[in-house]
DNA sequence: CAGTGGTCTAGACCACGTC
DNA sequence: ACGTGGTCTAGACCACTGG
């Protein structure tokens, strides 16, 4: 067996291992746009000196993983909307089943602050990029959002040009910071507005509202990123999958 | 290429997926207890015809599902526990994080009904068996269960004597009945406690309450069970894992 | 048509459990 | 020592995509 030779590659892993992790950092640093193609099996066998079913079995974990596409006849390409899709779940109940419209976002403000306990924990830093955002349709707002991002993965963040930040987070971390979403662990439960986030969400304070916390974690298995969000807690709808898909 | 004869089993599938089909109903027929081996990867490609190879993903493909577990040196066997304790996850702010501990239950009912719109538009079935639950700790009432089992997969559970059933049914429902809970689609949403509920929870009439409604599905991909289960929403917490594990 | 991924074979050697 | 699953090889043929 030929050691696929890198820097923090574990060289006692088994070959598939070593080169799987050594493809999650390649696409981690940028090096394939969303519409190029990996290199293929044959090429990546040759470049490895590793037979293709190994090759095979390296890439194929990086599709379960969901950070890859297969497109038989064509080739493997970086994958994410499905993934972003997937991350907007709650709002299943306002929009028709299955169409993937895009909830509108508004920033409200982004800065360098001291994190909040759990971020702080998480990242193991005492400051985060804090986003404070909107999300709604075109009629209102359904859900304000905390968001903190690990300052040291997203270094920058919170002066980047307003035009440049769409409403979709995800596809930005990857193409900016070359930050890959792959997992995130949602926390659901109950409480009851405070003054300000009733006003943000058009109801009485007290009212009862949902509390989304999200943990999400990068291709590397870092935490990056910790989210609360709020909604009201009358036409709130959370669905979640248990077991394989 | 060798096809797997066997009932019901499309031959226009590859070798692997026909196999892996075969096993997992011959799983679903109890042909093997849960400390029982199934037949090596060695016996399996001599019975079938196929390669090694071409066994091996088969299998493979049902540890990935979860119906078997590997244990290299010895054999593969049925897997059950750890899907089940993860199907408890709502209770994971009431019991200390990690330890399995079980909820205790009580049965109030089990019989057959008309079943309600959802289960039977599911199942395909107008009638359902109904069974009524609690679900708490040593000390008190938190969630109130309603639960509807496809009849036709589930005959007899209703006249099951009261001993035979335990507090967790898939464990059940696999050796009773041969079926398998493979996955299920939660669906939480917030409501008000009705005077029943109320009662049974121990809290004012009126009082928020967590709703989750849950779809199972057997191993071979049909709804088998729908359960709305309702418990205070002070202290409910639901987790969600979202991607890859 | 050439190149891609999808399936499949028939071996090999290894790490580990059980007896 | 023997059988199990885990890794790996070096091919084969197929179905599909793209130019």
């Amino acid at each position: 067996m030929k050691s696929v030779d890198a820097p923090g590659i574990d060289t006692r892993l088994p070959a598939y291992l070593q080169l799987r992790d050594r493809l999650a950092a390649r696409i981690g640093n940028g090096e394939w746009g969303l519409e190029t193609a990996l290199p293929s099996e044959n090429i990546l066998s040759a470049e490895t000196g590793l037979s293709v079913g190994t090759v095979r079995k390296a890439m194929q974990m990086l599709v379960d993983e969901g950070l890859l596409e297969r497109r038989r006849g064509s080739g493997t390409y970086l994958r994410t909307p499905a993934f972003n899709a997937s991350l907007f779940r709650f709002f299943s109940v306002q929009m028709p089943e299955g169409q993937g419209t895009i909830p509108t976002s508004r920033i409200l403000s982004r800065r360098v602050e001291k994190a909040p306990a759990p971020a702080a924990a998480l990242f193991g830093e005492a400051d985060a990029i804090h986003v404070d955002r909107l999300r709604g349709d075109s009629e209102r707002v359904l859900m304000t959002e905390d968001i903190w991002l690990r300052q040291s993965s997203f270094r920058g963040f919170d002066t980047l040009p307003a035009s440049n930040v769409g409403p979709l987070l995800y596809p930005l971390f990857l193409e900016r910071f070359g930050v890959f979403i792959s997992r995130a662990i949602d926390e659901v439960s109950f409480s009851t507005a405070e003054a300000v986030i009733a006003g943000r969400l058009g109801i009485d304070e007290g009212a009862p509202i949902a509390v989304i916390e999200r943990t999400a974690y990068s291709a590397d298995g870092r935490p990056v990123e910790w989210r609360v969000a709020r909604g009201s807690a009358s036409w709130f709808r959370y669905r979640s999958h248990v077991g394989p898909a």
